[in-house]
DNA sequence: GTCTATGTTTGCGG
DNA sequence: TCCGCAAACATAGA
C-alpha cells in the first residue's frame, strides 16, 4: 500500500507524536507471520526493555533505531498501517502486534491482508542494503539515473517498481512520473534520449515531493487504504493525473486516459502523451 | 459469485 | 546472468 510518501508522512507524524524517547515495556504478537525471522517469544523477549532512540525511513521500511545496537524494520506491504493508542484499549481484529510503552501508549500494527511484516535485526543492513538509492536524496542525479538505465534493458515500469533499482516507488507514483515525463512504461530503459532521463529525474522527484506535500495518498475509506497514524488520510488523490483515472481527460490534451496491464500490474497511461515504443 | 487491489518473493523458461 | 511471467501470501470492497 504506502510508497515512499505515504511511510514517510508516517515517520514524521511518529516523531511528532514525541515516540523517540519511549522504551518498550511489553509485546503482544497474535499473528506470528507478522514477524519474520524470529518466532514470538525471541521477538517480545529481544524488543522488550529497549528505548526508541530514532525513526526514520528506507525505501518503503519504517525503521526504529533501538539503541545501541537493534533496529526494528517494519514494512507495510500491501494493508499495513501503524496505530499510537492510549494503552490498555480493546483490541479489533486485524491488530497482529502491539507494543506497549512506558509513556502510557501502544504502537499497534494493524493488516488486514497480513503481507506486512516487522523484522528485528542487529545491523540495519542487513535487510536494506539491497535497496536501491533514495530518489530524494542529493546524490541521487540525472546522471545516475541515466547510469542505472543504460546498464539495464528492461521495459521502465517494472525497472522503476523494483527497489533494488530505485527505493520507494510503486505503482501511484510511477504512473504518476511516467505520464509527466511523458514516456510510455514500456519503453526499454536503455533506449531513453539523455532528455528523456532529465525529464524523468525530475518527474520522480516532482510526484513524490508533491506527494508528501499532501501527505500521501489515501484511495478511500476501506480497512486497507493509507491512513497514517490516528487514522489521518492524505490528500494527495486530488493531485492524481492518471492513477485510477480510468477514462477521464489527460489533464494535458485531453485524451480518456486509458489503463494496462504492464508487469502483472494495473498501469494507467495517456496514450496519447505516452506513445508505445 | 466475480474482479480488483498502493507489495514482495520465488521459481520457471527463454 | 538477465529478463519476463505466473503464482503465492490473505483479505476486503466494489
Amino acid at each position: 500500500m504506502p510508497e515512499l510518501p505515504e511511510v514517510q508522512t508516517i515517520v514524521d507524524d511518529l516523531l511528532a507524536a514525541g515516540l523517540p524517547g519511549a522504551a518498550v515495556t511489553a509485546v503482544a504478537v497474535h499473528w506470528p507471520r507478522s514477524v519474520a525471522g524470529l518466532n514470538v517469544c525471541e521477538f517480545a523477549e529481544r524488543l522488550s526493555g529497549r528505548r526508541i532512540s530514532g525513526i526514520r525511513r528506507r525505501g518503503k521500511f519504517i525503521v526504529f533505531d533501538l539503541a545501541p545496537d537493534l533496529h526494528l524494520l517494519v514494512h507495510l506491504r500491501m494493508s499495513g498501517r501503524l496505530l499510537l493508542v492510549a494503552g490498555g484499549g480493546e483490541l479489533s481484529p486485524h491488530q497482529h502486534v502491539i507494543i506497549a510503552l512506558d509513556d502510557g501508549r501502544e504502537l499497534r500494527f494493524h493488516d488486514p491482508r497480513k503481507f506486512g511484516r516487522m523484522y528485528l535485526v542487529a545491523e540495519a543492513g542487513e535487510r536494506l542494503g539491497r535497496l536501491g538509492p533514495e530518489p530524494l536524496a542529493r546524490g541521487f542525479t540525472a546522471r545516475r539515473l541515466a547510469e542505472g538505465l543504460g546498464g539495464r534493458k528492461r521495459s521502465l515500469k517494472p525497472l522503476l517498481l523494483d527497489q533494488s533499482f530505485i527505493a520507494g516507488l510503486g505503482n501511484i507514483y510511477v504512473d504518476e512520473a511516467l505520464w509527466d515525463a511523458r514516456l510510455h512504461p514500456c519503453r526499454r530503459s536503455d533506449s531513453l534520449a539523455a532528455g528523456e532521463v532529465v525529464a524523468l529525474h525530475r518527474a520522480i522527484r516532482k510526484v513524490l515531493r508533491r506527494g508528501l506535500r499532501n501527505n500521501g495518498t489515501s484511495l478511500g475509506a476501506g480497512q486497507s487504504n493509507f491512513n497514517s497514524i490516528g487514522e489521518k488520510p492524505g490528500s494527495n488523490r486530488e493531485a492524481l493525473r492518471v492513477f485510477r483515472r480510468t477514462g477521464l481527460a489527460c489533464p494535458r490534451c485531453r485524451s480518456p486516459i486509458a489503463r494496462i496491464i504492464v508487469g502483472q500490474r494495473s498501469t494507467h497511461i495517456c496514450p496519447r502523451c505516452q506513445t508505445a515504443p
